[in-house]
RNA sequence: GGUGGGGUUCCCGAGUGGCCAAAGGGAACAGACUGUAAAUCUGUCGUCUUACGACUUCGGUGGUUCAAAUCCACCCCCCACCA
């Protein structure tokens, strides 16, 4: 939580600036007086951020990290895009019912690298340091590992919930699940950092930096945390694997789709978390559909607009607008329409062909499908899935979101 | 190391010889309603089959039986308690 505000803390206009935009969509600073008293140095801060290389596709849940260090950047401090590929070796115990498969040296280097083609989109590139944690980890020996256990307490470490959770449950916990903070807590050292970022599951390790930095006679970094961003579905935390992701490399009209299918509830937070619009203009945007005077979809198209010009330009971000409006608004197709040309016969009946093309997954599908009133053809609602078509073209349409340019020889 | 419990269709989870392609819930999909939102209602949800029906599936491999997800043997994996 934000701290109360201490008369005593030095107090200037720069600095609260900074502070207002530092803070903006966290879950919590750690703590405020610390950094208001760094801030006034005028000096950059060194802001770090670490990257675990598990996940090589980022999607829009990493990208709200990027984007508060993008505001970081803008301060005109000095951020450091960390690469865990160090301690990507061990796996990072966080949220984890259950120790985290180790990633082999050579899908640690594979992932790092396509990490660093992804973030640029968010950061500045001329201002940003990528550094990698093997470079110091590597280079400590056994003694020095010991040191920085020594640092630490059993009883501190079993704090954290998920190890807490774990033990109870007799769930095993490796012993080098307890080195993932400290070597994490070690780069704050190594890199003297001012500041550390992290996702609210980080909250532990990233207090464990602070901790050791002060035991290496360090000034501690101060902590800021952002929210996991939900995914899609709205509850769940954006996630590859539950597959309510959007991500980043994705086609403008596939990202501009999926954004508008989120709910209505979701989007405000969208908006905090990964629009540049300031937190007044959302405040009004958020008031004028509470009056009726602007209509959410309207809203929504806004948001998906400027997220998918982020990261594929203002021109393929208007053209996904218009050709999502075009589809669905307007009975219109996609462009990127998936074409599929059969013979007469046999395979031009509905129910094979749909099944042939990859819009059902099967003929019994498809037909089912069918006599559920999903099919049209030449935008006319067609319910025979027998009788073969005749040679011609046609536009075919399964359910909402399906097409397909059928070609009959 | 010992003892006990378990592995079921996308997920959770019922099912202890035929009435089981397998309850129920979730997810997903389709339709209605909409703003491709949410909520709600209806339907679908192994493959093939226009229907009848056939075939494949319940950790693996063999076996018993007219008949096995259900019984037996061995194997693999997971969990709990004790050490």
């Amino acid at each position: 939580m934000a701290q109360e505000e201490d008369k005593s803390l030095p107090r200037n206009p720069e600095t609260d600036r900074q502070i207002a935009q530092i803070m903006r969509g966290c879950a919590e600073l750690i703590d405020e007086k610390d950094l208001r008293k760094k801030l006034s140095r005028g000096k950059p801060l060194t802001v770090k951020t670490g990257f675990d290389p598990t996940a090589p596709d980022l999607h829009l849940g990493h990208t709200v990290l990027l984007h508060k260090m993008r505001h970081f950047q803008e301060l005109g401090h000095n951020v450091v895009f960390l690469i865990g590929d160090f301690t990507g070796l061990i796996g990072d115990p966080s949220g984890r019912s259950e120790t985290r498969p180790a990633l082999t040296p050579e899908q640690v280097n594979a992932n790092a690298e396509t990490y660093k083609k992804q973030v640029f989109k968010i950061l500045d590139p001329q201002k940003t340091i990528v550094e990698f944690n093997s470079r110091w980890l590597n280079a400590m020996g056994a003694a020095d590992f010991i040191r920085l256990a020594s640092h630490y307490t059993v009883a501190r470490m079993m704090e954290r919930d998920d190890f807490a959770k774990r033990f109870r449950n007799n769930i095993p916990i490796s012993i080098h699940e307890f080195i993932y903070p400290l070597a994490q807590g070690y780069d704050s050292v190594a890199l003297k950092a001012d500041m550390e970022l992290g996702g609210t599951d980080q909250t532990f390790n990233l207090l464990v930096g602070r901790h050791l930095q002060g035991q290496y006679g360090q000034e501690p970094q101060c902590i800021l945390t952002m929210p996991l961003l939900e995914g899609l579905d709205g509850v769940k935390k954006m996630s590859k694997s539950l597959g309510n992701y959007v991500g980043i490399d994705e086609a403008p009209s596939e990202m501009f789709g999926k954004l508008m299918s989120i709910s209505d509830a979701l989007m405000w937070r969208y908006y905090e978390l990964l629009s540049r619009k300031s937190l007044e203009e959302i405040a009004a945007l958020k008031k004028q559909v509470e009056k009726g005077e602007a209509h959410p979809k309207t809203v929504k198209e806004e948001l998906a607009h400027e997220i998918t010009t982020q990261y594929h330009g203002e021109n393929a971000a208007s053209e996904a607008r218009q050709g999502f409006n075009a589809v669905f608004a307007g009975g219109g197709i996609p462009e990127d329409t998936p074409e599929y040309s059969c013979a007469c016969g046999e395979a031009s009946a509905p129910a094979v062909f749909l099944a042939d093309a990859g819009l059902a997954a099967s003929r019994g599908e498809a037909k089912r499908l069918i006599s559920q009133n999903a099919l049209s053809i030449d935008e006319k609602p067609h319910t025979d899935p027998f009788t073969p078509l005749q040679p011609g073209s046609y536009i075919v349409k399964l359910g909402k979101k399906r097409f397909l340019r059928l070609t009959v020889n």
